[in-house]
DNA sequence: GCCACACCATACGGTAGCGTATGGGTGTGA
DNA sequence: TCACACCCATACGCTACCGTATGGTGTGGC
């Protein structure tokens, strides 16, 4: 009985104790006594899993990359209609924001050098996947490129925006739906049918 | 002669330096100390002209809402036609981002409760003045709103886009006209003349 | 020419975190 | 049951930073 659990623990639940701990507090907050204290651990055991904290922010963050690949293919694989596809890959993936800030917050530190590398490379999958989106849809290469982009700045924006300044966003879910049909209806202007 | 100044500092002058750390290294690089290095100085000058960090980051702040409230005015305001005006708005926001990090910086702090009541003051001026643009367009209103944060929404994506994943986006300057003019066509489709 | 005050340097104590050293406990195969 | 590998706690030194205490220096007003 009781809280504490004498259980041992592994490698990977530091790793995820860290991806949790970069979602609510940033980079910053993968401190190894705070994350510690917060598995009823001590440093003692840390250090006996990973050689310091480099290595362990590298354990997080190749545990968010390999999550954010596959969640992507998961979204709307399903929808035979690429534009359907789209609309729905764009309110999962806002959503799927607003209850994981582990985006936002690795975002803030894409200067770390740990941590540009893992962004440079998930963006620009992101990036190609819409972009591909586009180019099924109808669009010439070239264009359904410059959309693909545009279409993944106007989500970046998006969270960030309802991060930092959620006012401006629309509140109710009318207002949301129709804000979503005024940027596909952008988004898709001129597309072939 | 010599690099080193006997000149005394003055509020603003730690003020203006703590502006500088956030823009090369965000709102954690506002140490005193090391300011206080930069400025060929102690610690026992900036005590005297701040109570602690706090003030220091707070007058930074200050001084960041003033000069990016007054930027915006001073853009595009000899252009009469609203339309080129929102673009010359776009290249000329895009590219002083990439110049001045500062706003980047600042959204990766969005959180802190210092930064966040500025940063929603400066992103509602800043969405309502784009919006306000739409409107004068010819747009309903709720469409010019819409259009508004949509518009926003893409340029934050696009200054963070170039700061975490600088390859997705377009290298040379003709691609660079080219996805300006897509983006523009976006937004402005079905625009009244 | 001197005094007072604005301005600043130096020295100190305190905290949070990183990494190391060392020893103790625990299970498992021989 | 004994040895040894595995896993962990405690204690320590180190660094970077915050904030305070205290004394020193230059300069304007008289």
């Amino acid at each position: 009985m009781g809280v504490t659990q004498t259980r041992r623990l592994s490698a990977d639940d530091w790793a995820q104790a860290a991806l949790a701990s970069i979602a609510d507090g940033g980079l910053a907050a993968v401190a190894v006594e705070p994350i510690a204290a917060r598995l009823g651990a001590t440093k003692g055991s840390f250090y006996w899993h990973f050689a310091n904290r480099e290595a362990l922010v590298d354990a997080a963050l190749r545990r968010w990359e390999a999550a954010s690949t596959d969640e992507v293919i998961e979204a709307a694989q399903t929808e035979p209609d690429p534009t359907t596809r789209l609309r729905r890959l764009f309110t999962h993936v806002v959503e799927a924001a607003s209850r994981d800030r582990t985006e936002v917050a690795l975002l803030a530190t894409a200067d770390h050098p740990q941590v540009a590398p893992v962004l440079q490379r998930v963006t620009e999958r992101r990036v190609g996947y819409v972009s591909a989106l586009f180019a099924e849809i109808g669009f010439p290469p070239e264009v359904a490129r410059r959309r693909g982009v545009l279409a993944f700045s106007a989500y970046l924006g998006h969270i960030q925006l309802a991060h930092a300044a959620p006012a401006v966003l629309p509140s109710s879910a009318a207002d949301r739906r129709a804000h979503l049909d005024e940027a596909l209806q952008a988004l898709l202007h001129g597309a072939p049918h």
